[in-house]
DNA sequence: ATTAATTGCGCACACGTGTGCACGGATTGT
DNA sequence: ACAATCCGTGCACACGTGTGCGCAATTAAT
């Protein structure tokens, strides 16, 4: 079953391949009259390039590799959407494949993407440790991050990602204004880095307006379960009788723990404000609908892309920090009058 | 910036790239001592197998092209995430290309998964006609259509799929027994085949316990948009002093329609019974939790990875129809008494 | 001790494409 | 009319890898 080669055409043409090649590719040194025929063969045998040979010839595969940790995120979904746009409209074949947050695997994942002699990566939520970096930079292909949290003693490598601390910052001033004295965060350790800077700006910035250490109550799941179920069983190990406020990872952890609250009767946000973190398409159809701190998240996908396209075409990029926005809808409320002092 | 090849090997161990190449590949007709030598100066110079090179050799490329209409979809985050888990585990990488519910575009993506001569091709959700269904016939790339209607007059195709019009019975079935005698069945035409195989066998069933078809109302949504929004328009639309209870063709519109009750006032399930169809992740978490015909998503995609896998081993191989599920959950009740005769 | 078998390795080709260089023929300049 | 230019095409190589075949050297068999 073998393909149709330029090799065929010369043959029914008459000419040799580099005559056929040169046609193809509209070299204007062949005569339009045997140009017209050789395309005209080429239709009728059904000749498709074979982008195989033209990646070996050229040393360039016009490929992409782009490893995240988990297709079926709904976060990751649509970055993956945006990266895959761009790369489309730039014509760059895609691969992609998933770790499932384990970094050995990850890294499997790169060398695999290395064999195949991918133009560049995109890493999506990287994990990984300063061995796996070394091996990483050793390879020399352009590389992007996207969220992930690396420093940049590694040159040729770029990144991409949101403010994580200030997101945390947005929403601490967001309950804090609302006159919210105890609240807790609800984090998830499977993105150790991203995790941590939400935490942080949230509770640096609530000690900064005077909260006591006390008062902030954090709470990190260690499991590798879905997201909707972390935020259930987070949100069941809180003490209600003083916490009026949750601040969750992400928002299928606060979707999780709305569910919790409506199955043992806590009423949002009256009793209780919860703000979430992504604003995924569903945050604005839960009941109540989800305050949230919202990342472009498509638009992540496609500005990695872009900066990735940047760097392969040799031209001055730098890295992007994007801004996360407070979006306020129906979970978050004044804290109830008898907790606020 | 040249990559390290078996040549340079071949020259640092002072033989020829015969050798290297054999030595690699573990052949026992080199001796052990070069073998070892050889092995030890690639691992020195960081050599990497170029996968390009040996496609183009073994005429074979290790690779799968995957098409779905959109990643972002919650449903084909899933199913993808199992085509990706079982292509990986066989050492096949993947491409990733989204058509938009274009069928131009998926046409397309399959031409350019054709020029980088992928060994099989994956389509989800497939409209493709009658002259594209020939174009694609005559590139004689195994195939496997993932949920999609097509005809089985070309050979080599092959197909995985849930059955939509059970589906679509066990909705009927389950509202039907509840009492409901005037439903609606809320649609998309943006998945034709799918859309029509659902409601058909939801209509066909009530019609035939006998509800006059004045009492069932259908409406297919023509819009992109995202599914939420149709749900949340489509249910506006209905009139709800006669229906009783709602089938939608998948969870997110269901949870759509859902947010719209919720903000006009009508209580669910006790007016009103919605069931979804899909059961994705935040079905089991929307309140009221969703009822919903389930598909096994992951299943679904590691199974027509599977299938393909098969028949490119040349294995014989069977299209595989898998059976949705209900799940009662709490949106669908007993319908209220004054409406049930 | 001579032949046969085995072992270890290199030569040369193939996969399909692109391109520098040379070369023959046509065209133009003086 | 002869030389200089230009146009169209083919030869040959390169990209990196795998493998059939042959060849020399070593070992085994008679």
């Amino acid at each position: 079953m073998r393909r149709v080669s330029i090799e065929d055409i010369a043959r029914h043409a008459e000419v040799s391949h580099s005559t056929v090649s040169r046609a193809l590719r509209g070299n204007k040194r062949i005569s339009l009259t045997v140009r017209t025929r050789i395309l005209q063969i080429a239709n009728e045998l059904g000749y498709t390039p074979n982008a195989i040979a033209q990646s070996l010839q050229q040393r360039q595969t016009n490929t992409i590799g782009l490893v995240v940790t988990d297709v079926a995120d709904p976060f990751w979904g649509e970055v993956v959407k945006g990266v895959e746009a761009v790369s489309m409209h730039n014509q760059k074949a895609l691969f992609l494949s998933a770790s499932q947050y384990d970094p050995s695997r990850q890294l499997a994942v790169i060398e695999v993407f290395h064999q195949r002699r991918v133009d560049g990566i995109i890493v999506g939520d990287s994990q990984l440790g300063d061995a796996q970096m070394n091996r990483l930079a050793r390879i020399k292909v352009p590389t992007v991050f996207l969220n992930s949290q690396v420093d940049h003693a590694y040159p040729g490598f770029h990144a991409v990602g949101i403010d994580n601390y200030a997101g945390g910052v947005l929403a601490a001033q967001h309950l804090w204004a609302l006159g919210h004295r105890h609240l807790a965060y609800l984090g998830s350790t499977k993105r150790p880095a991203s995790n941590q800077m939400r935490s942080l700006g949230f509770a640096e910035t609530l000690r900064g307006y005077g909260l006591p250490p006390g008062a902030l109550a954090t709470h990190h799941s260690t499991s590798l379960a879905d997201d909707l179920r972390i935020g259930y069983e987070l949100a069941s190990a809180i003490d209600y009788t003083q916490t009026t406020a949750l601040f969750c990872y992400n928002d299928s952890i606060a979707l999780g723990a709305l569910t919790y609250c409506r199955s043992v009767g806590i009423a949002v946000p009256e009793q209780l404000s919860i703000v979430g973190f992504d604003d995924v398409a569903i945050a604005q159809f839960s009941m109540p609908a989800l305050t949230t701190i919202a990342q472009p998240k498509v638009a992540l996908g496609e500005t990695a892309m872009q900066l990735l396209l940047a760097v392969l075409a040799g031209q001055p990029s730098i890295d992007t920090i994007l801004t996360p926005t407070l979006v306020v809808r129906h979970s978050s409320a004044p804290a109830p009058k008898g907790t606020a002092q």
